[in-house]
DNA sequence: ATTAATCCCTGGAGGC
DNA sequence: TGCCTCCAGGGATTAA
């Protein structure tokens, strides 16, 4: 069997997800779980052999996606799973050894085999029953999802003038928004000539509306781009995601920003490596806007 | 109530 | 070549 590898990149944020979701859907929805193996019961937030003798006999129906969450829906239960910084998973025969950085095991009734890799081990899976997946812990505290049927102006000016921290920390937070990861974040302050320091209630009306803009329109385009690769991989179509291409800041310390031609600086915002035009993104001093 | 700090992990980078 | 130290980074948790 060829083995499929779905993933392979560093910091899966929306875009990664929603590809990575594409092509699970195409590999696993139908096949009934024989057996399960956790091989890092960390990774697995209940009693892990709980959770390996309940997975069988199920079936995955869909497989679904909420901000940066995957949801396979199963017969009864719904298994979801964040990959945080590396997670990934292969499909590939139940023959295949096991390899150093898989951690959860799914055998199918075919022959075939789930695995999730994560070498840094940051990923968590937990299950739920299927009805109840929306009121999982993580899942509830999310923004909407940012698109433009669901993500609304005016509730996110609003929000920003409820947080006096970094315009930054607060995309990060997924509670205004849900999906931007370190990359995405950079890119759409970026986009909308926003200093990623500037406290998120001093944004005016008009920056508010470009960022909502931003927002939708560089996460559809890396949907659309099936995602950014940073390092090579194969998935289970032989493709490789294409938006790296289209990085105007993240990663670009010292090369020369595409609008102005200024060095793109690198900071540290929230504990994360934040690069931004020095010169296109300037923090303004101003007072609160009004709420 | 909001926000900053800590923790989980490992491979890769840099120092010597 | 190899040993040691440092450190990124999403999100839950804890402290302030």
């Amino acid at each position: 069997m060829v083995r499929s590898e779905v993933g392979g990149l560093t910091m899966p944020e929306l875009p990664e997800v929603e590809t990575m979701r594409r092509g699970l859907e195409e590999l696993v929805v139908g096949k009934q779980i024989e057996h399960v193996s956790v091989l890092w019961p960390r990774i697995v937030e209940m009693d892990s052999k709980q959770f390996e003798s309940e997975l069988v006999g199920q079936s995955i129906e869909q497989v679904m996606r909420r901000g940066k969450f995957l949801i396979f829906i199963l017969t009864r239960d719904a298994l979801i799973s964040h990959l945080r910084m590396e997670g990934k998973y292969e499909l590939t025969s139940i023959q295949e050894p096991i390899t150093k950085h898989t951690h959860v095991v799914f055998d199918f009734t075919d022959g075939s085999s789930l695995r999730y890799m994560d070498v840094r081990k940051f990923g968590r899976m937990a299950l739920v029953p299927n009805d109840e997946w929306t009121t999982y812990s993580g899942i509830t505290k999310l923004g909407p999802e940012p698109t433009i049927e669901t993500f609304d102006s005016d509730d996110f000016e609003k929000a920003l003038k409820n947080y006096k921290k970094p315009i930054k920390s607060v995309l990060l937070e997924q509670k205004v928004v849900t999906g931007l990861g370190n990359i995405y974040a950079d890119e759409v302050l970026f986009d909308s000539k926003i200093h990623p320091l500037q406290p998120a209630n001093t944004l005016t009306d008009e920056e508010t509306l470009r960022l909502h803009q931003s927002i939708i329109e560089i996460l559809a385009c890396a949907v659309e781009a099936r995602g950014t690769t940073i390092r090579t991989y194969k998935n289970a179509f032989g493709e490789n995601g294409t938006f790296q291409s289209f990085l105007k800041v993240y990663g670009q310390t010292g090369e020369m920003c595409p609008r102005c031609g200024t060095p793109i600086e690198k900071i540290k915002v929230a504990q994360r490596g934040t690069h931004f035009c020095p010169h296109c993104q300037v923090i303004v001093e101003r007072n609160q806007v009004n709420k």
